[in-house]
DNA sequence: GAAGTTCATACCTCCCCGGC
DNA sequence: GCCGGGGAGGTATGAACTTC
């Protein structure tokens, strides 16, 4: 059902950009539903590893770098601070710090900070090298048997050995931990189970979920396999590389800023002063869809962390989920400064029964935003759900929809 | 204690792209 | 040409709890 009738925010220039936004062969739909616009394209690539290589460790739920780029280019300048409330891995403040912004991101599990900090302030392969050789490999012993069902007895009481290592160097909540800990962490925490032998563990689920100890018992019953023994520090150095092929950023430095603004904790609640963010590019958990405890244990038990923090931000019901989004919207009003911008990402959940973004356009009125408008992303793409048989256009979760938020009170003049 | 409601757990293992 | 590795689930079932 195409309108001709002009958006409701025809005076905003990102709207007009994404009206005039062509991709080969396709012009961007306009709808109106419930009144709000929708404008519906495929914006970005939906191919594999089309970003910079080091955004490639695995984690549940993460949008593709590409959505970031298409609004920090669209809406920010060069040193304007971008930021993700709900950041995971770090997709947002990365892609930002790669386009020569300043980065920022919080989020309520310190996995965030740990996945995210290094690959800021890359440190070079060989650094390392020469770190994984100064590890007394040989401190180890198996604390936890129950691992032994992800792990070759040599290789848990090794991690054992690399954990006693990290946590010497750069323990968590240290805020200035040594880098180069720092980074062989964050690459330790993205092998410890996969499904493949690149990874620490024997085979496994897809790594951007760890399985349960049951459920791994039952897949190495399955497949009559124990788990063979690796090589911890080959592998961490092997990863290395492939995360800084792609280079080692502007001049290697630290990107996002001499001090990227990176904090664990609630999304309504961020250290940071008002008015300090142009933009912000943000997905929250969706509903329950993802048992971000459940997928991060292993990883958390890695890191030391408590698993149990990531439930704050989850909900079974719609009510309770929307209160929990006005409250980070909220924090994003007084974040965002007057004519900056929020793009705020959802999917479709529950067989498209619930739509996450008309409840999250209910959750910002009265805020002080104009709400442009849902940009929606249709296209097909991977999907770890193949794993149990769930593809594209079927269930699950098939669009990437993002509610557009402009900050009132300012000129409101995006920059194109 | 029967009926209704909510909660917790188990189960399933594919497709694609790039590096080598 | 091979293969490593990256990738936003949903349903069935029964236990546990609530209400009258």
């Amino acid at each position: 059902m195409r309108q001709t009738q002009p958006a409701l925010a025809a005076d905003s220039a990102l709207v007009r950009d994404i009206l005039a936004f062509a991709a080969p062969g396709s012009a961007t739909l306009h709808e109106r539903a419930e009144g709000i616009d929708y404008f519906v394209n495929a914006f970005w690539t939906a191919g594999q590893r089309q970003a910079h290589a080091i955004h490639e460790i695995s984690y549940r739920a993460c949008f593709k770098p590409q959505l970031p780029e298409f609004f920090i280019s669209r809406l920010t300048a060069p040193g304007d601070l971008v930021f993700d409330p709900f950041m995971g891995r770090g997709t947002t403040p990365l892609q930002a710090a790669l386009m020569g912004r300043r980065a920022g991101g919080n989020d309520i599990s310190g996995l965030g900070v740990m996945m995210c900090r290094p690959r800021l302030r890359p440190v070079g392969p060989d650094a390392v090298e020469a770190a994984l050789r100064r590890v007394d490999w040989s401190r180890g012993a198996v604390r936890r048997p129950e691992l032994l069902a992800f792990y070759h007895p040599a290789t848990l009481a090794r991690l054992e050995a690399l954990r006693d290592w990290i946590d010497a160097r750069a323990p968590p909540g240290d805020d200035r931990p040594d880098p180069v800990a720092d980074w062989i962490r964050m690459v330790a925490l993205n092998r410890l189970a996969g499904h493949s032998p690149g990874f620490f563990s024997g085979r496994s689920m897809p790594p951007n979920q760890a399985v349960s100890v049951a459920s791994q018992l039952r897949i190495n019953a399955r497949l009559g396999l124990a788990p063979p023994e690796r090589d911890i520090a080959a592998l961490i150095l092997r990863k290395s590389r492939a995360l800084l092929r792609d280079g080692m950023m502007p001049g290697g430095a630290v990107l996002g800023g001499a001090h990227p603004c990176l904090f664990t904790g609630p999304a309504w609640d961020i250290p940071l002063e008002a008015g300090a963010v142009a933009l912000a590019v943000t997905s929250p958990p969706f509903l329950d869809v993802v048992d971000y405890a459940a997928d991060n244990w292993l990883r958390c038990w890695f890191a030391g962390l408590d698993a149990g923090a990531a439930a704050l931000g989850q909900h079974r019901g719609a009510a309770g989920w929307m209160a929990m989004i006005r409250r980070a919207l909220a924090e994003l009003a007084r974040l965002v400064r007057p004519g900056g911008h929020v793009a705020f990402e959802v999917g479709e959940v529950r067989g498209g029964r619930i739509l996450l973004e008309r409840q999250v356009w209910q959750a910002a009125a009265g805020l002080p935003f104009e709400r442009l408008g849902v940009l929606v992303n249709r296209q097909l793409f991977t999907k770890t759900s193949n794993c149990w048989g769930v593809s594209n256009f079927t269930r699950g979760t098939n669009s990437n929809r993002v509610v557009l938020l402009r900050r009132s009170g300012g000129g409101g003049q995006s920059i194109t």
